[in-house]
Formats: structure tokens, sequence, C-alpha cells
DNA sequence: CTTGAAAGTTCTCATAAAGTTCTCTATTCT
DNA sequence: AGAATAGAGAACTTTATGAGAACTTTCAAG
């Protein structure tokens, strides 16, 4: 179990080696961590390497190797932003991923998403829907809406003035469609989105 | 026979570990719970080890190592597909998805997307992608790729017969790009993609 | 190939903070 | 009343963290 210290040390070594294609040295992350001693992260690096999580070449320039860690608990670490064209940034508050606050909640449930009805707002078909059962949704929410107690869809809502509802698909070959209230009735509402791939 | 204030601070432990990856200080257990000293947590973590729930390790800072792994609170309902125009669908094999199972894997983290590039493979800015760390990608994989050691970018891969490669947006407004070999180094392969809403 | 600046390694020292062990007190349940 | 549970807090020991010096090794420029 590695401490705090020792945790934003393997973070940094990540994050850096995603970044520029090589290992940092250790002044550099001893700057990363506001340390000014670098036998101080020496000693980090052996306690990761202790870990298993790298392997160190003695002696080498840059010589940290990260080894593959399996990383089967909740957590992912967000090692930055990507960007189209420009270089991935650090994120300086958020270091990590944790899963069951992305997702979890109470009420929820998943959805296989068949068709492409909503594949402007990037809900294509075979992704899953993350689903907050509920029977009421703002303006603008993407939501599961059961009409004439028949079909269920997924669209984005619009509660219109006179209490009927239009339902938009995020598919510029598809139509909006206008309800009276008595006909739609609101199953959920999408709080999230997630896609595999192969 | 846990009393009730020992299970209140084994739950603490167990949240508290799985949030942050180590285990919590006594005087973060202390807080957790509402007390002020730490003497009396120490005399529950004595409890706890004593009913074989955790080990300790003596003197050590976070020293508490919980003895029974039981992760696996990530679970969702996966109640049915959802299709254009069709009722919900029982899906009859598949009943709970398990996000862990969905995302984790060997080397694996989380960046979060920012622009426009890939927004016709569904994947807008804002939106976080899971990438398996690798040095090598199949034709039409979408990779993170380093540039010249200066860039990294999100883009779908294609290996072109004379040993460059081709970099595709999934944005018509933004034109494929050829590289020599040398020159791309291919970080990781985005292996999944999730979304927040709100 | 040589060579020196820079990088990695190995120490010691210092200190704030964390864990451990007490005693004393209060409350609740049998 | 007696026993079990719960909390405060003081005193003490140990650990985690950092600075920095001294030394060895690596690496790239010339």
């Amino acid at each position: 179990m590695l401490s705090p210290r020792q945790q934003q040390a393997y973070r940094f070594i990540q994050k850096y080696t995603l970044r520029h294609g090589h290992a940092p040295l250790l002044s550099e992350i001893a700057a990363g961590l506001g340390i000014r001693s670098k036998g101080v992260v020496h000693r980090y690096l052996q306690a990761l390497a202790r870990e298993g999580l790298i392997e160190l070449q003695p002696g080498r320039h840059r010589g940290i190797q990260l080894l593959t860690t399996d990383l089967s608990e909740l957590r992912l670490p967000l090692l930055g932003r990507i960007a189209a064209g420009l270089p991935i940034e650090a994120i300086p508050d958020l270091d990590e991923i944790n899963l069951a606050d992305f997702f979890t909640g109470p009420d929820r449930f998943v959805l296989r998403v068949d068709g492409d009805s909503m594949i402007e707002a990037g809900i294509l078909s075979g992704d899953m829907v993350i689903v907050e059962k509920r029977d009421w949704a703002k303006d603008h929410e993407i939501v599961v809406a059961l009409i004439d107690n028949e079909e269920a869809t997924l669209k984005r809502l619009r509660n219109n003035h006179d209490g009927s509802v239009t339902l938009i698909p995020a598919n510029s070959a598809m139509p909006p469609m206008v309800y009276s209230a008595e006909r739609v009735r609101i199953q959920g509402v999408v709080v999230g989105q997630m896609r595999a791939y192969k």
C-alpha cells in the first residue's frame, strides 16, 4: 500500500511518461512534487519498485520503467486532458476518477441503446446509458419516455408552455415530435453514458 | 461480534480505502465518526483486528490492511434495450452490469477529451476516454498518438502499406494527416468512453 | 576517446505528525 | 451494583517526509 506522497510520485511519472514519451529525471519528479531533494525522490522510487509498480535501471538517466499494473479496482488514474493538436495538459486538482462516484447513485439502471436517434448527441447504437429513475425532467435533459404506454424512446425533452411536450431526436434526419402531456410518461433521465470498444 | 461503533469504524475504513487507495489515518477515522480522541479509534482498531477483519502494522502510518476484499459494490441493473420506436425489451441473459468489468483492466488510465476532433465517433469534448497503454494498434482503432515527441492527439489510426501512418479525425472539417512511422508514437488505445450529464 | 557537467545513489540529520499506551470519566444495559 | 461500551486527553514512541552533503556513474559534446 502506497503512502499519499508515493502515490503522487507514481502518478507524476505516469503523466510525464505519457506526455513526453520517456521517463522523468529525479529532479523533475522533485520539482513536480514540490521537493528540493532528489534523495527523497529516490527513496520514493525504491518504494514504488518494492511494490512492483516500476522497475529501476540503476544509475541510468531516466531509468524508470513503468510496469503493467492491474487496476482491478474502481479507481482509474486521470492522467490529463488530451486535445486535438495540442499537448496533454496536466490536470492539477483531479488526479483520479472514481467510477463509483461517476456513475452510481440511487435508483439508477442501465439501458443498451439501439438505433441512431441520439447520434448527434454522441450516443451511438450499442452504447450503454445510465438512467436515473424519475417521472419528471427539465428542459433539455435526455429522457427515457414511454409514449401511449407502448413505446419507449430516448429523446431530448422540451416542456412546452401549453402543457404538451416535444421529444427531440439528436439526428437531423428525424423530426421533433410534439405530444400531449397525457400520452408521454417520463421513465427516467439519462445521467451518464458509456461505451466499450471491442 | 462488533459493537455499533466498531461497525461504523470498519465501514468508514472500507469506504476511505476504496476511495483513496490507501488506508485512513486514525485522526481521519476519528473525524469521520465524530470523535476527538485517536486513542479511542485505536481501541476500535484492535477490536477489528481481534475479529480478523483487519490487520494492523504497528506504528505504521495508515497501517491498516483490510482482510476481506469485497469491492463489488459497483453493479448496476441492466434493464433492457431501448430502441427507436420500440418498448423496452427485457434482455434475458444479462441482468446486471459490473462497471468494474466494463472498464478496468491492466494498464488503463483516463484522459479527459478536449476538442471536437472525434465528434463523429461519438466522443465529445469533456468526455472521458479509457485508454489502454500499448505501443501498437490495429487499423481503425482510436489511439493516443504522440507526434514528434511533442503533441499528443486522439485520432483514428491507419497503418499504410509503405510504413507511414495516417491519423484520421472523426470530424469532416478536419483532414486526415499522414506521418512517417518515426514521427508517431502510439501511447495507448482507446478501449472505452464515458460521459456524465449535468 | 576523453572529459566534465549532470544524473543517480547513499548517507545523516531534523522535525512535524502519526501511532501507542495510559488514566479518568460518563453512559447504558443487565 | 457490576459490566460493557464510549469518549477525552496526556505522555510517550515511532514513522514519514524533507533537506542537503558527498559520492559514483552516465552520457553527450568536443
